[in-house]
DNA sequence: GCATGATAAATGAC
DNA sequence: GTCATTTATCATGC
């Protein structure tokens, strides 16, 4: 099973996450279907997004 | 657009500096004396932050570029190697 | 022009 | 879920 090759995310992309970050942190599975569907991303890739934003969250010191 | 101009503007941390070449010199000395294992614990991490005069997570991102690096092109850094190892071997010696 | 440090996707341990 | 990583990409130094 090989690694999926990284690949940056639009400035839409990354707005709407953004915007839905500020509403919650911690997304749920109904809102997260809803959002990857609209934003072309897997269901995966935008429960991911939530968990590494929120570590960069924490990391802002 | 603004937003993002200010984002950018706002990520400083990005605004890159290169180490003092004392830090660079106790970083290789570890990365080529441990290179079967070249993950340094959280305390080995603090002791190499202090001695080089960075932060523990510069340490860590030190560590996760000269990994992915050097299994990348082991050729490249083979003089590098080299010269540590003999470093090593020195004070080992001493 | 690449070397280098920092950040953004993606994986896996726990 | 967190969190240390791997990997590609970005931004800067020189």
């Amino acid at each position: 099973r090989s690694r999926k090759k990284r690949k940056p995310y639009t400035k839409q992309q990354i707005a709407e996450l953004e915007n839905e970050f500020l509403l919650n942190e911690f997304i749920n599975r109904q809102k997260r279907k809803e959002l990857s569907n609209r934003l072309n991303l897997s269901d995966q890739q935008v429960k991911i997004w939530f968990q590494n934003r929120r570590m960069k969250k924490k990391r802002v010191v | 657009a603004v937003m993002i101009l200010r984002s950018r503007f706002l990520d400083a941390r990005r605004k890159r500096r290169n180490f003092n070449k004392q830090a660079t010199e106790i970083l290789n000395e570890y990365f080529y004396s441990h290179l079967s294992n070249p993950y340094p614990s959280e305390e080995a991490k603090e002791e190499l932050a202090k001695k080089c005069g960075i932060t523990v997570s510069q340490v860590s991102n030190w560590f996760g570029n000269k990994r992915i690096r050097y299994k990348k092109n082991i050729g490249k850094f083979q003089e590098e190697a080299n010269i540590y190892a003999a470093k090593t071997a020195v004070t080992a010696t001493n």
